[in-house]
DNA sequence: GGAAAGTAATCTGTCCAACAGACTATATGC
DNA sequence: GCATATAGTCTGTTGGACAGATTACTTTCC
């Protein structure tokens, strides 16, 4: 008896939403599978997933400061500070002074680190394919423009807000 | 506003995909917000988010075993040890021996943790909903049958077998 | 029937990554 | 110039993840 509820409670959706937070268990499992895929992919980056995506940031985002950078990954500001430290260890990234605030840092990507993130990048859209093989090209990207919409969406303010700052600066500081 | 414009935002960019991997971004923002969000609305169980996705696995989809249990949820199985543990202690799981493997522990919920999770499921798909409300319904019932698709297809070999596995668990154990 | 190998769950010890909090240096506002 | 806020760093603590050994039971194969 007590099982059959169960499995009633299970399939009787009253709108889709039936069983346990689909949403829930899809996000964690896709995003467990993606970090171990693109743990590979970045294989040549300090600090992995996370080096990569710090990388990733700065060159294709350009947030202005350490603490945008940051709040945009979702990363505590102190973390930050030592994955870049083992950046600018490995001349991938430099933190300059920002002349109009100076207790501010720029950071910005060297000629290697650019170099070194294109290969990885490539790499990375490759496991990204495999990942979501399983779905047609079309509903892949259909997949990926909800999923971008969404999660601009529901970033707690200040973080799509930082997005369109860092793009704003990248039109307007580019060299 | 539709998932066709969102499509071509997504790729909007310059050379194509010189933008990083958006989906991991999203994944990572949106599991995040929807972590923060569950939290809250598990506040009632032990171990928070964890306990709410163990015991909606639990009782919705009725693996046979912890080690599936684990399995399914990509938690370490010592971990799952000490997790049941509080939750038996809570009266919300049963450990049961499995009468046709004397190794095997069945895990039950009790009336207890079936009512809770009840509440909490509620509060969970509200907040799922707020999460998801920058969305049109069509769009997010889009966004759910996509996500569910590619989790089950990209799920290490096993994770959806188990989910088979329980789900034909309930349907041939009556109690 | 019984040794050998395999599996479910547990227990133990180790390690690392996250976070809070204090601190330095700048900035801004009164 | 004093008070308050912010950017970044450093330090100490803590919890959670994981590897490895252990116990109990099952399965296999001779």
């Amino acid at each position: 008896m007590t099982t059959r509820e169960a499995a009633e409670t299970a399939t009787h959706s009253p709108q889709g939403s039936s069983h346990g937070s689909v949403l829930g268990w899809s996000l964690a499992v896709l995003l467990r599978e993606w970090n171990t895929r693109v743990e590979d992919a970045s294989r040549d980056l300090p600090q992995g997933v996370r080096g990569y995506q710090v990388l990733s940031a700065v060159v294709h985002e350009a947030p202005p400061t350490q603490a945008a950078l940051a709040a945009r990954l979702g990363i505590d500001r102190t973390v930050m500070t030592y994955l870049l430290d083992k950046f600018e260890g490995c001349d991938l990234l430099e933190r300059k002074q920002d002349p109009s605030d100076r207790r501010a840092r720029r950071i910005v990507p060297t000629e290697h680190g650019r170099r070194l993130l294109a290969e990885v990048d490539a790499r990375v859209a490759k496991a990204e394919d495999e990942l979501l093989s399983t779905l047609p090209p079309e509903d892949r990207r259909a997949l990926l423009a909800l999923l971008e919409h969404a999660a601009t969406g529901a970033a707690p303010a200040g973080e799509d807000r930082c997005a369109a700052v860092a793009r704003s600066a990248v039109l307007t500081r580019e060299e």
